[in-house]
DNA sequence: GGATTTGCCTAATACTATTAGGCAGTCGCA
DNA sequence: TGCGACTGCCTAATAGTATTAGGCAAATCC
């Protein structure tokens, strides 16, 4: 009997075991174990640990990216700009190992080659509803990202928890503020 | 010879090796080797690995803290905001490692004795300058947190290295919208 | 159906984490 | 100054993870 692995399994394999157990908890044994083969069948289809691990990371960013272009579909404004955020936080919120994976570290040319440079184009493009151009534009890309970032990896790691209002609540006070600050670019 | 090994010297070496090789590489045999003893000597002294990388946590925190308050005598307003923001990405680009370790998930208990709560006052100490009042001063906070974290981490990440303009420059940009967002903050 | 490919296995090495128990250097005290 | 108690670092053992080399059998291709 033939357990049938492929790279392709064992990154998404990988990736549901992140989400159950931690991104950092994932690791060559424990996906053999999952697929009940011994650790170096793996090594066929994986070069190594952190080969794995690239894997799962490109896998989310491209689920990641997939749900922001359907999110952007149609939308335009703060209507996209509250679209896309809620597609990281959701995702985040469901899928945590997943989130942590695509926060991974990747080699220039693996980076350049993933989903990764769909999501500076959909964050980029969000700022068509609003009036910026180059290098403002560039500067408010990186605000979107530092923010959606920051909110989702500090919620995640239950940074707000002890503190008393909701953080839904804040979350869309937070995109309120952002909404805003587009408008009202200061000019260079 | 004895090494004269302590919590303390174990912790501020912990965070040196954090700094150069990342925190995640923080080994107690990678340190055990750095005092020249053996592994199992550092038991005596932590009582495991995650012991060990919590009281480098800890001690990130506390210095991070200490500059922020140096950082903050004597200063309001955007030139508060601007200070504090400053220790961070500054700290975040002198000790890596330490940044990172800042970032470890404590235990509640733990985290409710650290320097972490004197982070909280110090950022809420800046919103003095503007004019909120609860839940907007919570809202606040947390946007300050999450811009803060997100920018340093992106940038500290390498997030930003392949696009054009300077990162100093995104920065400036980034803490005047968010003084601005401060002073007219949305009504509720 | 026989040859070849290739997928998974056994075996071996190395590194890390952790615990148990031993010996000797160090310190308190007469 | 010497004795005893303590405690700091050691040896030894176990277990989990990563990785490589080489083997055997199942699947595949004429």
């Amino acid at each position: 009997m033939r357990a049938g692995l492929t790279a392709e399994r064992l990154a998404r394999a990988g990736a549901e075991l992140a989400d159950e157990v931690g991104f950092d908890q994932v690791t060559v044994s424990a996906l053999a174990r999952r697929f009940d083969v011994k650790v170096a069948s793996l090594y066929s289809h994986v070069k190594s640990s952190h080969d794995l691990k690239t894997r799962i990371a490109l896998l989310a960013l491209e689920e990641l990216a997939d749900r922001a272009a359907d999110a952007l579909a149609g939308r335009a404004g703060k209507d996209a700009l509250t679209a896309l955020a809620n597609v990281y936080r959701d995702y985040a919120r469901e899928h945590p190992g997943r989130y942590a994976a695509a926060q991974l570290r990747l080699e220039p040319a693996t980076a350049a080659a993933s989903a990764g440079v769909r999501h500076a184009r959909m964050t980029r493009a969000i700022l068509r509803g609003y009036d910026l151009t180059e290098p403002d534009q560039t500067h408010a890309v990186r605000l979107l990202g530092s923010v959606f970032h920051g909110y989702v990896s500090l919620e995640l790691g239950g940074g707000f928890d002890h503190s008393a209002p909701d953080t839904q609540e804040t979350w869309e006070r937070i995109l309120d503020a952002l909404d805003a600050t587009l408008r009202n670019w200061p000019a260079t």
